[in-house]
RNA sequence: GGCCCGGUAGCUCAGUCGGUUAGAGCAGGGGACUCAUAAUCCCUUGGUCGGGGGUUCGAGUCCCUCCCGGGCUACCA
């Protein structure tokens, strides 16, 4: 049952920042979206997604520069991330630009001079932070100091984390700038501003009566920033512009001005749009300009804001069409807290997929969604019951149990009387699809498992295994099988949009692609089937359990570069530094090694040892020949190459570490068992460790 | 502090307009089966629906209040 007449639909998913990967918090938000685009797509509508990075602002700007590239440079190469990352995912898009992009220009020019013509263009004076070394104007979270309130040091630009005081970056006492360490100044220029305000009522209207906005989101925003009918509350002008230098578009009549990233941002829905027409020879008006079109957009809660009121403001005064529905969702969290780089829950997409497939994570997230705001947790444990259980357990066990017993003979011509069964699963059609459209996705999922649960217990009832024995009943197993297939058939099909892989399968062993929502309704007869093969491979833990561990040690090996800068925002700890002032060659030249776990350090045993013997060797250069002690009458032989910076005498009776379980190894000059721990580059410059007074020769150094 | 969302079985969650003995999946227990990826099927244990009060013939559901968790926001409603 497809929709009557067609629908003509717009889909987009906010645009990711070009300033990191693509993280398993992202995913929920463009999982969730591709998903309803595949069901409009199943169901027979005209459906585009599109989507871009967003490039601009100045942290791009900052980062580049950091990495000693150009902006457009950095933002091709995270834009090739980004899309493989999605498409390894099955998130397909028709169109995935970019904000920098020429089309997002033009429009961007387009839509300021009708804001300007329509009178809602101010402009003021803003003050802000500058950074003379950097020679950038600082956002709040480029600068940290002393709360002007409590006096607590290290404090955010914008509110202070101990006293909770809120206040401007230049309040700051001893403000400093996180990019150069420099003491920014403050400086005026001139920042672009749109009246909201004059829209309010245009706002309030859109929010009250599109039926764009879920309720808690209509709440939201009365409570925040529209106020209450009889109290309204005014809508602040909006800074949409920021001085040079600034990575985006100049403004065309504000030279030195550039736009703000969030005013060219949403624009790039259009200008995503737009190079999709080009593409398809389509007209920009029929999307974007007509009421013959939907325009849905998907995003989270945190960028609410600028979708429910700016966006809506910009379009109504630019005459397009405002969004037929703002579509929100919440946040997700991983194993009940808030995902954490430093605890690795905040997965990348990449690590991800280093370890599983895409499919698991798709169905888990459909089970948990609904087309509420709420946040939802990832349960690890959880994921890996629920995946098996429902969708290899359940759904795939369908096929499996049933396909090789009809490869030789195809179908039944006639579809057999199964007591109802698949006419009822045609008939959760309608349910089903409604569920999907409203976004209730977990709704869905539960729907279609109840599916399931009817049909194993048939096949179980009428074991066509055990029938097979009977050469008589050739016909009756064929029936048997031909309705479990349908079945798993009927499953797979409404499955599709979260499972497409599985739907290719599907369609691959029964000799019919899936491509309509309406195949559901009609069993295939009469038709060959291919040889089975495994659909979909069960979530095994460890498989879990390693993209974690390879999660964790990633943010760990990020966190120590990313630092040396950060300690810039620390007082105390900048001192301290200064004053010992260690240089950065060593770690240069030997940079950290890889991560090892507490097992790998502990098969390397390193213990207290007495030198109880210091001996020139005759004919080596470097090696001094030691005896060791650990006590007890043991001794141990080693061959030190310490001979340039030590005199034999003077080592006798010292305590140094020994590492004891090393390989012995034949020398020129003897057997060389272990090695004494030292650190240095050689030569004359060669240090040897030595354990605190108290230490006793044969102790473990763990 | 304000606002919003939650609190239902060990876990994840359904529960329509107030209507009979409060449901599912997983986990636990017992059994069956052996076609299927140790998959499947049947039976089963388990809940003062966060606490208290109220409205009602009847409350998981509506109202008040308190407690707990989460989110947003911040001296402004």
């Amino acid at each position: 049952m497809p929709d009557p007449t067609p629908r003509r639909l717009l889909v987009t998913s906010a645009l990711p920042y070009a300033n990191g990967p693509i993280h398993i918090g992202h995913l929920v938000e463009y999982l969730q979206t591709d998903i309803w685009v595949r069901f409009q797509k199943l169901r027979g509508n005209r459906c585009v997604y599109v989507c871009a990075d967003d490039t601009h602002g100045t942290a791009i700007m900052i980062r580049a520069r950091q990495e000693g590239r150009t902006e457009a440079d950095l933002i091709a190469a995270i834009k090739q991330e980004h899309e493989s990352d999605f498409a390894d995912f099955q998130i397909e898009f028709d169109n995935y630009g970019s904000t920098h992009s020429p089309e997002n220009e033009r429009l961007c020019g387009e839509l300021w001079a009708k804001i300007r013509a329509a009178g809602l263009v101010t402009e003021k004076n803003v003050e802000q932070l500058f950074d003379p070394q950097a020679g950038t104007f600082l956002a709040d979270r480029f600068v940290r100091g002393t709360c002007p309130q409590c006096g607590a040091t290290d404090q955010p630009g914008d509110n202070c984390s101990s006293c909770g005081a809120a206040y401007t970056p230049a309040e700051l006492i001893h403000p400093r700038s996180t990019l150069s360490g420099a003491t920014p100044e403050v400086r005026s220029a001139p920042h672009e501003f749109i009246a909201l305000e004059k829209l309010h009522g245009f706002l309030r209207e859109w929010v009250d009566t599109s039926g764009a906005l879920q309720n808690e989101i209509a709440n939201y925003l009365k409570g925040h920033f529209l106020g209450s009918k009889d109290k309204p509350l005014e809508l602040r002008d909006w800074d949409v512009s920021r001085p040079a230098p600034y990575f985006g578009f100049e403004i065309p009549d504000s030279p030195g001005n550039y736009w703000y990233v969030w005013f060219d941002a949403p624009i790039g829905y259009i200008a995503s749009t737009q190079q999709w027409c080009d593409k398809q020879g389509e007209s920009l008006d029929d999307w974007w300009r007509s009421d013959a079109c939907e325009i849905h957009h998907f995003l989270g809660k945190d960028i609410t804001y600028f979708h429910t009121l700016f966006w809506p403001g910009m379009l109504k005064t630019a005459g397009l069409s405002l969004p037929t529905k703002v579509h929100i969702h919440g946040f997700l969290t991983v194993d009940g807290e808030k995902m954490s780089k430093s605890k690795g829950t905040l997965v990348n997409a990449r690590t991800y997929l280093n370890h599983l497939d895409p499919q698991p994570l798709r169905y888990y997230y459909a089970s948990k969604l609904s087309s509420r705001v709420d946040d939802f947790d990832l349960t690890l444990d959880d994921f890996v019951t629920k995946v098996n259980t429902d969708l290899v357990g359940k759904v795939v066990n369908l096929a499996s149990r049933s396909a090789k017993f009809v490869e030789k003979t195809g179908l039944s011509a006639k579809y057999p009387d199964d007591g109802g069964l698949f006419a009822a699963g045609a008939a959760a059609a309608t349910e089903i699809a409604a569920a999907y459209e409203r976004t209730d996705y977990s709704q869905a999922m539960r729907l279609i498992m109840a599916l399931a649960d009817r049909a194993n217990p048939f096949v179980e009832e009428n074991k066509p295994w055990a029938l097979r024995k009977d050469l008589s009943q050739a016909d009756r197993v064929q029936d048997i099988c031909t309705i479990a297939l349908n079945l798993f058939r009927q499953i797979a099909i409404y499955l599709a949009p979260v499972l497409p892989r599985l739907a290719e399968q599907t369609g691959a062993l029964l000799g019919e692609p899936i491509t309509r929502w309406d195949q559901s309704q009609t069993p295939l007869v009469g038709t060959p089937v291919n040889k089975f093969q495994h659909l979909m491979q069960r979530v095994e833990p460890e498989k879990v359990q390693a993209m974690m561990e390879e999660s964790l040690a990633e943010s760990v090996d990020k966190k120590a570069p990313a630092e040396t800068p950060a300690t810039a925002g620390n007082d105390a700890l900048t001192a301290a530094l200064a004053k010992y002032n260690d240089g950065p060659e060593p770690l240069t030249a030997e940079p950290l090694a890889e991560e090892c776990v507490f097992d790998d350090f502990l098969k390397v045993d390193l213990r207290v040892a007495r030198v109880v013997e210091a001996n020139h060797v005759e004919g080596a250069d470097k090696l001094l020949q030691l005896t060791l002690s650990l006590g007890g009458g043991v001794t141990r032989n080693v061959f030190a190459g310490i001979k340039k910076a030590y005199p034999p005498e003077e080592l006798v009776g010292r305590l140094v570490m020994y590492v004891a379980n090393l390989a012995p190894r034949k020398m020129k000059f003897g057997i060389s068992t272990g090695m004494v721990a030292a650190s240095g580059p050689g030569g004359e410059e060669v240090f040897l460790l030595s354990p605190d007074e108290g230490a006793k020769p044969g102790q473990r150094v763990h």
